[in-house]
DNA sequence: TTAACAACCGTCCATTCGGTCAGTAACAAG
DNA sequence: CTTGTTACTGACCGAATGGACGGTTGTTAA
């Protein structure tokens, strides 16, 4: 069922450990978690880790990779969509929303990094692409009338965003909660303002 | 005039020298910075950096608590204000952002704190503290009516300062701008939302 | 029973870390 | 020239860091 009887030694696996290590990177900061910290988290020794996986950025990019796959397969989906920019817009940011909830602990260390290494500025690189997309989005659909024209869409686009990925700083799943009604508050909000609307 | 002429051997001193090392602890993280580095960029001796300052973590703290104080001077001028609580928080989040403007390096520090020591700790406690304060605002300009009551006024002020706090990973001051115009922007979009308004 | 398999341990290593200390260098005022 | 003041150097230290390596233990399938 759950478990498919998995062959040898039982213990960690690379998806198990993954699990553990990026929770504590994004307790701790990548940089202020030794692989000593892990090892003790885990239960297991230092080299042991090793075993699993070749070094300590490679857990890093593990992690931001599946983080950034999730994003891109929405915006994938978006873009293959009909209908008006504003529309497409929407729906982006409720499939972020929803990845950022379903992913959380990735997301949350792939917002963090700062582009110390190869492996942390190509991940930089792929979140630059992803915001061109989204001010793209933006700029379309002021052109098109629906989004307010007062404001640099770059400027929109970025604080727009900024909301949506400020929910690593707070959000914490609790059990039946499913996302989408955090991404109907984020979208009221970001699409129609806080204020009470007057009408 | 611009140089009160100091006595004793020119260099750095404290204030800056805390200037080039909150620049790097925030371009590579401030786990990520050594001393070495640090003393590199600054052109001197690991050494010489500690006649200026006990401690790395002194560094940060000195960074940390003049950006805390930036925000709660304007969360104290905001308290002795007359009116309306969504007058109140509209002037709360004006300063606020010209607290970030005109302190991001000391800012963007304090907002990427983790928890790792006392001194780490403590801050985040104050963050905290400012938070609640939001939040208070938030709740009573519900109460008045003048904001939306259908989404937890804890939630509308996470995702109203996510906003505000996210201009650090993108804004960069330019000469000659006043940051009045980016809380301008800041205020339109959260309080009215980036939708064409319904005339 | 045995072979394949996967997880794990203990020991070791070169390097880097934050930090100390005793002495030196460069300036201003008297 | 001296004195006070401030900034800096160079050599050093114990501890922690990421990682290497050869050997071991526990589990399943044949």
């Amino acid at each position: 069922m759950s478990t498919p009887a998995r062959r040898g030694r039982p213990g960690y696996d690379l998806e198990s450990l993954l699990q553990v290590a990026v929770k504590l990177f994004n307790e701790r900061g990548y940089d202020g978690t030794s692989m000593e910290d892990l090892s003790r988290k885990l239960g297991i020794t230092k080299s042991a880790i090793y075993h699993h996986v070749p070094s300590k950025e490679e857990l890093l990019r593990l992690a931001v990779d599946r983080a950034l796959n999730g994003l891109f397969a929405v915006a994938a989906e978006t873009e293959s969509f009909e209908g008006k920019a504003i529309e497409k817009l929407e729906h982006l940011v409720r499939g972020s929303v929803l990845v950022l909830v379903e992913q959380l602990p990735f997301v949350t260390l792939l917002l963090r990094v700062r582009g110390n290494t190869k492996i942390e500025r190509a991940a930089l690189a792929r979140r630059r692409e992803f915001d061109r997309l989204v001010t793209e989005l933006v700029k379309q659909a002021e052109t098109e009338g629906d989004v307010r024209p007062d404001i640099d869409p770059a400027v929109t686009a970025r604080l727009l965003y900024g909301m949506v990925n400020s929910l690593i700083e707070w959000y914490r799943p609790r059990r039946g909660s499913a996302g989408t009604e955090l991404a109907d508050a984020v979208c009221k909000i970001a699409f129609d303002g806080l204020r009470t609307q007057g009408g």
